[in-house]
RNA sequence: CGCGGGGUAGAGCAGUCCGGUAGCUUGUCAGGCUCAUAACCUGAAGGUCGUGAGGUUCAAAUCCCACCCCCGCAACCA
C-alpha cells in the first residue's frame, strides 16, 4: 500500500490568516489528511510558515525588530491559531530553517552542475533612502497612460495596463516615499526552463483527467505560451545567501526556496527522530508515495510547473506531486479579503465568535471548488441551524432522550431485524459508498452534500419506524429501532471527524467506551451492531446552538458586512 | 480580439466532457408526526438554463458561431 504525503501551501508569515487562506489550502488538506487516516492510511501531514522575502523584512522594519524575531514572533502565532481549528499537521515548520537551507543547497547545486543555471545582468530600482532594492511593486507612480497617481511598478490597478517601474512618472519607494530612486545593473541567477519545457509538457500530458481543470488549464497555459528562464535570486538580506562567487550579498528568491519547503520541512520533522524517521523515504520514494498538494488558484503555476521543473532539473528521483488540489477565492461581502486593509474575518477574531467545528463544515459545505465563493453570515447561520443543529444535532438528542425515558441510560437489547433496518443497511451503504468516493476525488462540497444526506436518513428511519408509538406495545421492537439508532450516533461521528473533529469526539464519548475515530470498512447490517447492549451513555447538552437572527445583525455589523 | 473560471427557480449550487421529458439544498405553501432543540418526515408551487425568432440535429442547459455581464490571473504581490 503506497503511503500519502499531504502538503498544504505555505502560509506567508506576513500578518494573521483568515478565512480564505483556511478554506484555500490549511483546511482542505487537514480533512483529506483525517479521512486518510481514518481509513488506516500512513499519512505524512506536512505544512509550514513561508518566511523570506521582502514583505517581511518592510513588516519587522514596521514593527521595529529583527526580522529573525518578527518572523517566529508570526511563525508562532500562526502556530497558535492553526491549533484553535485543529488542524492536524504533523510538523508545521519554517521555510527560513537550516534544515531548508540544506535542502536548497543540495538542489541548487544539482541544477548548477547539470547546466540549468545562468548567470544574466537585469536593471533593478534601487533606493538610496530605503537602502535596498525595490521590488517592481513596490515603486509607485503616475501612470503614463491613464494619469492615475497610485500606479504601481508591475502594473496600474487603475486602467490595467502592464507596465516596467521605468515607465512610470514621478517613480517613489512604496516603503518610504522617496523619490531617490536609481536603476542600477545587477547580476542574477536564472532558472533556464526552456531547457525543461518538452519534459515537463509530456509529464502534465498524463495529468488530464487527474488534476482538476482548474489546474491542468493553468499549466497548460503556461506551456503553451512557452517557458522563459526565471530569476532565482534577488538582491536582499533576508533569505539564503547564494553559494556561488560574485553573488555575495544576494539570496534565493522566496519562490525558489518557499516550494522546496516542504522538503526541507519534512527534514526537520525526521530531525526530530533521526533513528526511525527520514525524508528521503517520502520525498525520493515516487513509487511508494502519493503526493497530494492543496493550494490557492494563484500558486497552481507554481506548483504544476515551475516547483516540478525545479526537481526534474536535479537528475534525481524527487516523489512528485499526483494530486493536487487547486481552490478558488472566497470572498466577503462581494470583495476579497484583504490583510492590509483587514478585510474580512480573521481567524483569532472566527474563534472568538463560534467553535471551530462550525466554520470547519461550513467552509468545507461551502469550499470555492468550481468558482470563487460569497462568505456571509445569513448564510452561515442557515447552514450551521439546518445542517448541524436540526438535522445531526437534534436527531441524536431525541434519540438519547427517547432511550433515556423508557429503557435507562444504556443501549437496549437488538432482537429481530426487519425489513425498516435492511432498508436502512442499504441507503446507507450506498450513500457511505458515494461518501468515501467524494472524499478520495477531493470533491469536497458534493461530499458534504452526501454526509447531509446521511444524517437525514437516520431522522427518516427514525419517522418511519416511530418507536415512540410502538413502544407502547411492543418493547422489544421499540429495543430494537433504538439501539439502531443509537449505533447510527456511532456511525455519524467515525464519518463527520475529518470535517468535525471536536464534535465527533463528543460524539463518541457519550458512550462509556474508549474508541477511536476509524473509517466504517464494513457493511451496515455489521456495522450498526457494534455497539453491544447494555452500554452505558451520557445525556449531554446539545451539540450545536442555533444563531438567532439577532446575533446575524450583530456580527454583520461588527465585521462591517454590507447587505 | 491577452489567459482562465463563472453566468441554471428568491438565495446558494449540481447537471455541460459522452445531446434525449431540468435536479439538489435553503426559503415559501400544504399535509403528517408530537420522541426531540418552534424540531423531524412527506408533498406542492416556483426556471423560455446570460443574449442571439443564430448554426448543426429527429432532439441542445449540453456541440459550433457571435456578442454581453461578473470574478480572478498576467511570471519581481506568497
Amino acid at each position: 500500500m503506497k503511503k500519502h504525503l499531504i502538503t498544504s501551501a505555505l502560509p506567508y508569515v506576513n500578518g494573521l490568516p483568515h478565512l480564505g487562506h483556511l478554506i484555500g489550502c490549511l483546511l482542505p488538506s487537514d480533512v483529506f489528511a483525517r479521512y486518510l487516516r481514518s481509513r488506516g492510511e500512513e499519512v505524512l501531514y506536512i505544512c509550514g510558515t513561508d518566511e523570506h522575502g521582502t514583505p517581511s523584512e518592510v513588516g519587522a522594519a514596521k514593527e521595529n525588530m529583527s526580522v529573525e524575531d518578527y518572523c517566529k514572533k508570526y511563525h508562532d502565532l500562526h502556530v497558535q491559531m492553526y491549533q484553535g481549528f485543529n488542524l492536524s499537521f504533523d510538523y508545521f515548520g519554517r521555510t527560513s530553517s537550516q534544515q531548508n537551507e540544506e535542502i536548497v543547497y543540495r538542489i541548487y547545486n544539482e541544477l548548477e552542475q547539470n547546466g540549468y543555471i545562468a548567470e544574466k545582468v537585469t536593471k533593478q530600482v534601487y533606493s538610496s533612502d530605503d537602502k535596498r532594492y525595490l521590488p517592481d511593486s513596490y515603486v509607485m507612480g503616475t501612470c503614463p497612460h491613464c494619469g492615475y497617481e497610485k500606479a504601481k511598478g508591475d502594473q496600474c490597478e487603475n486602467c490595467t495596463k502592464v507596465l516596467d517601474p521605468t515607465d512610470l512618472i514621478q517613480p517613489r519607494s512604496v516603503i518610504s516615499g522617496s523619490d531617490k530612486l536609481e536603476i542600477r545593473e545587477t547580476k542574477h541567477l536564472f532558472l533556464q526552463l526552456p531547457k525543461l519545457e518538452k519534459e515537463l509538457a509530456d509529464w502534465v500530458e498524463t495529468r488530464k483527467g487527474i488534476w482538476p481543470d482548474i489546474a491542468y488549464s493553468i499549466a497548460k497555459k503556461w506551456l503553451k505560451e512557452g517557458l522563459q528562464e526565471r530569476g532565482i535570486t534577488r538582491d536582499l538580506k533576508w533569505g539564503f545567501s547564494v553559494p556561488k562567487e560574485g553573488f555575495e550579498g544576494k539570496v534565493f528568491y522566496v519562490w525558489f526556496d518557499a516550494p522546496i519547503g516542504y522538503i526541507g520541512i519534512t527534514k526537520q520533522w525526521a530531525d526530530e527522530r533521526p533513528s526511525e524517521r527520514s525524508f528521503e523515504d517520502w520525498w525520493l520514494n515516487p513509487d511508494n508515495v502519493v503526493h497530494t498538494e492543496f493550494m490557492g488558484k494563484d500558486n497552481i503555476p507554481f506548483h504544476t510547473i515551475t516547483f516540478p521543473a525545479t526537481l526534474r532539473g536535479t537528475g534525481e528521483n524527487w516523489t512528485q506531486v499526483s494530486m493536487l488540489k487547486g481552490m478558488n477565492y472566497l470572498n466577503f461581502a462581494g470583495g476579497k479579503f484583504s490583510k492590509s486593509l483587514h478585510r474580512g474575518i480573521f481567524l483569532d477574531d472566527a474563534i472568538k465568535e463560534f467553535p471551530a467545528d462550525y466554520w470547519r463544515y461550513w467552509l468545507i459545505a461551502n469550499a470555492p471548488e468550481s468558482d470563487d465563493s460569497n462568505f456571509g453570515f445569513e448564510q452561515f447561520a442557515m447552514t450551521i441551524n439546518k445542517d448541524l443543529n436540526d438535522v445531526l444535532g437534534n436527531f441524536i438528542n431525541r434519540v438519547l432522550k427517547m432511550t433515556t425515558n423508557n429503557f435507562g441510560q444504556q443501549i437496549p437489547v437488538l432482537s429481530q431485524i426487519t425489513s425498516e433496518e435492511e432498508e436502512l443497511y442499504e441507503t446507507l451503504d450506498t450513500l457511505i459508498r458515494q461518501y468515501s468516493s467524494y472524499m478520495d476525488n477531493l470533491d469536497l462540497r458534493k461530499a458534504m452534500a452526501t454526509l447531509r444526506e446521511i444524517w437525514v436518513s437516520g431522522n427518516n428511519y427514525i419517522a418511519r419506524t416511530e418507536p415512540w408509538k410502538v413502544v407502547k406495545t411492543d418493547t422489544d421492537r421499540a429495543a430494537t429501532i433504538l439501539n439502531t439508532a443509537l449505533n447510527l450516533i456511532r456511525l455519524y461521528a467515525n464519518l463527520s471527524a475529518p470535517i468535525m473533529p471536536q464534535t465527533a469526539k463528543q460524539m463518541l464519548d457519550l458512550f462509556e467506551i474508549s474508541q477511536d475515530i476509524s473509517f466504517p470498512d464494513s457493511r451496515m447490517s455489521s456495522y450498526l451492531t457494534g455497539l453491544k447492549a447494555g452500554t452505558a451513555f451520557k445525556l449531554s447538552e446539545p451539540l450545536f446552538k442555533k444563531i438567532m437572527p439577532d446575533r446575524v445583525t450583530e456580527l454583520k455589523a461588527i465585521y462591517k458586512e454590507e447587505a
